[in-house]
RNA sequence: UCCGAAGUAGCUCAGUGGUAGAGCAAUCGGCUGUUAACCGAUUGGUCGUAGGUUCGAGUCCUACCUUCGGAGCCA
């Protein structure tokens, strides 16, 4: 007898087969029994009914308790009633193992309970989808990548020097050294573009940042993609349409999930290149408008200010060219004026909030001599970057895409502690 | 760190100073197409901790602990 999986049951229709699968749920009459069955690649409805299964099996299908692994044998069947298409009449069950109380019940939970259970909330319908939309977002990126002929490079986690002076790192030590875990891959990603010409990461990023909103997470995964002549604009149209390819992918592969979270589709249906861009300046007039007086040109944007700015598009929209003041040292000046820079942070829709943050680098070596003095960096520990602006330096830009705040967005999540399997918060390094 | 909210059964919550409650889960029974199935019964409590006010505190007061949401910071 051929052992299948789920997802492919609708290719073995009149077939007797074998599943692998866990009890989901149970709901059952005195004569038919229905079997919520799923074992990761997808769920469906096993039927047991009395008068052809026996009394014995029908006893058995009876008591089975939430989460009890087995296998059961069957017979697939269409169904329209079924919204998967198709059913399993079940001949036999083999218990592989009884689940004792399993804790997440049908009912409402509490976030600090389920994520006390994280590594059982895992397997819910609502995180399995979740799971899968992230899975097929970096498929995606790793797909749209490889297609425009980017090359995959590994920035280290473990280094020696702070990348951005602002954010709080993680100290650990390197053998008699101090160390800390990376909060950014860009500046070895810069070292990798001029080797291989267009470049990405995709890793874990740690920040020791007392955050505590729905938008932060300690540890986290970042796409860094770094490129070789070429400018902030065109770095802008790479953006949008990566983040329009991955949305899109998405979309066509992971309907049924979807489907489950009761995602509101059509909203992603527009997210679609070019993507509207605003500069810092228009920004600042328009939250003037939109009554935040507090706010003067030279302030950053705080969270309520990215959000009335992206509420006002149906897409995710660039904000361009801030204050040099408020960004790190490596951004390129604007050519035309010196108290700006070219950066952009991309926002979500949705209320989401800032998906990339990105910009051309400066590649004059006395300039970036002269910002690392400005900010107070030891000149030693940057040797080998400002040695980059020595030895045939071009422009080159890049960006960092947060990939649980993306998949927040996409799946509609309420938090990215659901956009991540084993989430670390302020307050939580268990499970 | 600051502002706000919360902590009562395994879970989600109600409880107006006077006998500790419901739904779900679990257990038992019923029901032939259920979709968080439904119906009946049973079991289940150190009311976050420590003090105080009161004849009497889950309820009022004080302190502390924990958690959640937001701000700052950022992806």
């Amino acid at each position: 007898m051929k052992k299948i999986m789920i997802q492919d049951m609708p290719n073995h229709i009149g077939e007797t087969v074998k599943l692998g699968a866990w009890l989901a749920n149970k709901r059952s009459s005195g004569k038919i029994a229905f079997l919520q069955l799923r074992d990761g690649s997808g769920f469906v409805q096993g039927i047991v009914v009395k008068a052809e299964a026996g009394e014995e099996l029908f006893a058995k299908a009876k008591g089975l308790t939430q989460e009890t692994s087995m296998y059961v044998i069957g017979e697939v069947t269409k169904d329209e009633r079924s919204t998967f298409g198709c059913e399993l009449q079940v001949k036999d069950i083999e218990i592989i193992h009884e689940a004792d109380n399993f804790p997440i019940t049908p009912k409402e939970h509490g976030t600090e309970f389920l994520m006390d259970n994280r590594h059982l909330w895992l397997r819910s319908r609502k995180q399995h989808a979740i799971m899968k939309i992230r899975n097929e977002i970096i498929r995606a990126t790793y797909n749209f990548f490889n297609e425009n002929h980017f090359v995959k490079v590994d920035p280290p986690i473990l280094t020696g020097s702070a990348p951005e002076g602002t954010s709080e790192l993680f100290h650990t030590k390197y053998f008699d050294e101090d160390a800390y875990l990376s909060q950014s891959g860009q500046l070895y990603m810069e070292a990798a573009a001029m080797a291989l010409g267009k470049v990405f990461s995709f890793g874990p990023t740690f920040r020791a940042e007392k955050s505590k909103t729905r938008r932060h997470l300690i540890e986290f995964w970042m796409i860094e993609p770094e490129m070789a002549f070429v400018e902030h604009d065109e770095s802008l149209e790479v953006q949008e349409q990566y983040v329009s390819y991955i949305v899109q992918s998405v979309l066509k592969n992971c309907q049924i999930e979807l489907e489950r979270l009761g995602r509101d589709t059509t909203k992603l249906e527009k997210i679609k290149a070019p993507f509207p861009r605003i500069s810092y300046d228009e920004a600042i007039e328009f939250l003037h408008k939109e009554g935040f007086e507090d706010i003067k040109w030279g302030d950053d944007f705080g969270s309520p200010h990215e959000t009335a700015i992206a509420e006002h598009y149906d897409m995710p929209v660039f904000i361009t060219c801030y204050p040099t003041a408020i960004k790190p040292f490596y951004m390129q000046p604007h050519p035309d004026r010196d108290d700006v820079v070219l950066c952009a942070d991309l926002i979500a829709p949705e209320g989401y909030g800032e998906i990339i943050g990105g910009s051309e680098r400066i590649h004059d070596y006395e300039l970036m001599k002269q910002r690392i003095n400005e900010h107070d960096l030891d000149e030693d520990a940057y040797a080998w970057y400002l040695d980059l602006r020595k030895q045939g330096s071009v422009p080159h830009s890049g960006f960092g895409l947060g990939l649980e705040r993306t998949v927040a967005w996409i799946s509609g999540a309420e938090h990215v502690r659901e956009s991540i399997p084993f989430p670390r918060l302020l307050n939580r390094l268990y499970p």
